[in-house]
DNA sequence: AAGGAATTGATACTTAGTCCCATTCCCAAA
DNA sequence: TTTGGGAATGGGACTAAGTATCAATTCCTT
């Protein structure tokens, strides 16, 4: 039923973020613990969408010994090193995506079988720029979402 | 330090609301009662913006008796009748606005000060729909949320 | 005016996330 | 390489938003 979307890993892209987590840690004289590489690199080994409860799940599946508020800290942490984004897909818990090495993107959120697609656009983006220009507003983040029925599921109705 | 948008109440609107409800409950043989008048006033009487808790707030301050499932259970009904809309600021609770006689519109959320701006630009709305015709998407609803900083706070800033 | 379905309030519960603090870990400086 | 102390952790208690349950009450159609 809930489908995500399951671009894959790259471990290149996952030694750069765990070189760039280092580097903001210690910029801010923090410290790499092994709770934080071991949460970097099942958010960054994996699929692109996650959410807190189901790292927490995976690790305990795997009998990793990480707790809930490490994993909620973490996640603080590595959103201020922007290497991960966070979201609201309007349920009532957050959604979060690596974001290394992706650009900016919205999303459509399928409302039948929950399959997330991304999508860019730079006329989009101009459009946003322009309004924020227009209100004399300092833009610091955005986010879109439309929600809707996907092609799939459209075409699974028709057939019905 | 907190401030929302202040769009003022219009007493025909209210009463026009009220109708619209009353007829969605009847065609769906529920019924209208007392509390549900009470809340669907306050929403229409009042600020344009406004949550759950707030809401229940203002009941017992005025000694008036509508438990907090009722106002939740409400909200369910005017969200299908369309009269109010649901929408997140990236709180961990949902925001909501009334809908009756209001265009959609999208967001600009001051991080310094709370302040929400509405905007409407048919630019923007044109270019959203042509993305989902790309994608083959049946758009249902959207929601853009910009966050940044206000014109005013900027200007407090430069000014220290 | 009656009667059954719909609704309500109170309270218990759930779920996501935060707080607290004693214990443990990391790492810069000696 | 050791060490000292600040940073981080685990785990349980807690909070806040929202949902479920169910006996008592209210609505409204006939």
């Amino acid at each position: 039923m809930r489908q995500g979307v399951e671009e894959m890993s790259d471990p290149i892209a996952t030694e750069k973020a765990l070189q760039r987590f280092t580097s903001y840690l210690k910029s801010n004289r923090l410290k790499m613990t092994r709770e934080r590489r071991l949460i970097l690199r099942e958010i960054f080994d994996h699929k692109q969408h996650f959410e807190a409860e189901d790292l927490l799940m995976r690790f305990r599946a795997r009998g990793e010994k990480v707790s809930r508020a490490t994993i909620y800290r973490t996640f603080d942490l590595l959103l201020r090193a922007g290497l991960i984004k966070k979201s609201d897909f309007g349920q009532n818990h957050f959604h979060y995506e690596r974001r290394y090495g992706h650009r900016h993107h919205d999303h459509m959120i399928c409302e039948r079988c929950g399959k997330v697609i991304e999508f860019y656009d730079e006329e989009l983006e101009r459009h946003k720029r322009r309004i924020c220009e227009d209100h004399s507003f300092a833009m610091s983040r955005h986010s879109l979402q439309i929600f809707g029925t996907c092609k799939a599921c459209q075409e699974e109705s028709d057939g019905n």
